[in-house]
DNA sequence: TCATTGAGTGAATCACTTC
DNA sequence: AGAAGTGATTCACTCAATG
């Protein structure tokens, strides 16, 4: 494949300023050129790039498949296996050293809340994994790619080769913060929670990366529905996206496309030819397709005295659980006093006295405690609702 | 759980003398003490038995999970972990000097054509691989063993852990002979090649061993349905399979039920005791009836976002109701976005958001929810049917 | 006897903000 | 920086009790 443009130029065109949620925390990404192919060494690209800039990390690196002659299926076809000289490693100690220097320069740019994902199979994964773990990152989940269509062992020996591993990490133990869009993936998996075994096609037919004369341009391309779920479960519209192994650019590709910022490094001239050609084709999606819906526990804290405060639950009222067997008086200040026993005469907060009065360590007074209104019992959740309508349409 | 019987007396009248196929080539398993338990460390016991002598070895070591604090359910119950001494390392060195010594103590025990299985979860399981690397095994494959029936991930903070993975190994590279039943296995899969991820359920109801007082004998109790793949996969009747974490004894009794011999290997006088008990109750099937059983085909779950993940949809087409008049546009990640009241600019599932466009409950957004075509309107439903007939390959 | 309901549980590395 | 307070969060299955 040659070279067919000045990539120099055109990249010098698509740098932008990334605006970042976390300028403001002095994390800032404005030095980082997003958008953009990085050429050359994975390490020393990183290490030009100014820390605590990138939100996520997506790697695919070489997976040192250490393949013993060539591989033929039952017609006598050759197999078109991996074979070029980036799989290749010396021994498992290079493969070690490359994987330590490559984890410690990406956990360099990450921000304190940013997380990694390496993919890889049996051959590497193991020994990413246990790096991994000794670096002092965290693993958050190992996650099965499934593929429905994977290809067959054609000498009958083993099992079918049918999946990948990907292994998603926080930069530190105790690592707080770090973005997992639970709710959308839950609503989007027919309401139950998204699992760690995901089934996706490999990549082939017209999303396979083809040069003029048809033959692949990369030998592992994965497929965009893969990195579609990995960028849309951990990571947020305006966030950046790094791939240090970029190859034909599916990370950037579906970065852009998915309203994230991307950072693309690949040593190889002809890969990153092909990736920019590809990543320069994607439309972003509309913002309104992106946006993600405001979750529970993002919403705008309420105290419980506010709803004294404005009128909506006066001092003296009796609040009760939702069989209306248990009573307990809203004080002025806010605070409930318990008027039954377990607990009675005990005074503390909603959740402090809905918890003394089931005997529980903890309770979410919001959902526990009723108040009689004219349709009836209700939580007092439902007085914060209303409580937050307030609040929005004066935030306007 | 106390001792009921004398069980040196019990076992000196059940060891045998194995019949190995391998007496002939010089690999004798003669002196071998099969089908019994042994009791006592894992790498001790090991070291007394011949070498070269077993054909297969399923190993279910500690995970070393490294739990922090207590973790509730959303009702306040509290999760009873897995909190056991032999399960609690000093650090990752402490623990892969524990896997380093068994692994080369079952080495120094497998015949030259013999496998080991690994199982554990992403705790330990990298490092175990890692360490079959190094120590100079060589990995066939890994297996993902994917739970139909996994616990949840309380917090909503992470993706729910719903695999565990096997690794199978030969005992080094360029092993030759090693048992393989090909043909049965994929005899038993609808007469397709038997894949990598596996779906069975955790080991629960009368299968999960329980004490006088109805509680679990053994935190991490295997299903026997597990076992049976494997050992039918990798072993021939009357081959010895060793289990070095013998714990409730399920390696045992499967390998007794399915005509192989066994030795296990247990330190915990209960867990001994319990697995003897257990061993002792198991029939082994008749000759004849030593066949793989068929796999269960899985009925395709599809949820909605795998239509997205397919092209079958993209994101920002506009669903309707059956009449047109009701609208919610498609999202990247497989919610919905009303365009129309109620719930005008609210976002959900396709369920959820079918719910709130019609004011009820609860809502099937199969069948709510139409999509424009060239044959005009159609339930997404049809979507899906698609779907599942291209799924029904991969599924198991 | 059968259908329904409710309680229980499984290898789990399971918050975040304010004071 | 550490402690205290708030309040968000579960799926598939089994078994016992109830109707």
């Amino acid at each position: 494949m040659k070279v067919v443009r000045n990539g120099e130029a055109r990249r010098a065109s698509r740098i932008g300023v990334v605006r970042s949620r976390d300028t403001a925390s002095g994390l800032s990404s404005a030095n980082l050129p997003v958008d953009s192919i990085l050429r050359g060494d994975c390490v020393a690209e990183l290490s030009k790039l100014p820390a605590r800039s990138v939100d996520m990390v997506f790697a695919d690196p070489p997976y040192n498949l250490q393949l013993q002659g060539e591989l033929k299926r039952p017609d006598d076809s050759r197999v078109d296996a991996v074979d070029d000289a980036w799989d290749k490693f010396e021994s498992f100690e290079a493969y070690d050293a490359f994987t330590r220097a490559w984890l410690l320069a990406v956990r360099r740019v990450l921000k304190p809340t940013g997380t990694l994902w390496v993919i890889g199979s049996y051959h590497n994964i193991f020994r990413v994994g246990a790096m991994l773990q000794d670096l002092d990152f965290w693993i958050l989940n190992d996650i099965v790619w499934r593929k429905t269509n994977p290809m067959p062992n054609f000498r009958g020996r083993r099992f079918t080769n049918a999946h990948e591993t990907m292994i998603w990490a926080a930069r530190e133990p105790g690592a707080r913060g770090y973005t997992f869009n639970y709710e959308a993936l839950k609503a989007a998996n027919e309401d139950v929670q998204m699992r760690s075994d995901w089934l996706f096609p490999i990549c082939s037919g017209h999303e396979r990366l083809k040069d003029e004369a048809g033959h692949k341009v990369h030998p592992t391309q994965k497929p965009e529905a893969l990195l579609a779920r990995v960028i849309l479960s951990a990571s947020k519209p305006g966030d950046v996206v790094l791939d240090p192994f970029l190859g034909s650019g599916t990370t950037a590709a579906v970065a852009k496309r998915l309203g994230r910022h991307f950072v693309g490094i690949e040593r190889d001239p002809a890969y990153a030819d092909a990736a920019q050609a590809r990543i320069d084709a994607v439309e972003p999606l509309p913002e309104a397709a992106l946006a993600l819906a405001p979750t529970a526990r993002e919403a705008p804290r309420v105290a419980f005295n506010t709803l004294l405060d404005r009128g909506l639950v006066a001092p003296g009222t009796m609040l009760t659980d939702a069989k209306a067997r248990v009573r307990a008086m809203v004080r002025a200040d806010g605070t409930l006093s318990l008027e039954t026993a377990p607990g009675l005469g005990q005074i503390g907060s909603i959740h402090r006295a809905g918890a003394i009065a089931q005997g529980l360590e903890a309770c979410n007074g919001w959902t526990y405690w009723h108040i009689e209104t004219r349709e009836g019992l209700k939580p007092i959740d439902s007085l914060r609702a209303v409580m937050r309508s307030e609040m929005a349409i004066a935030a306007e």
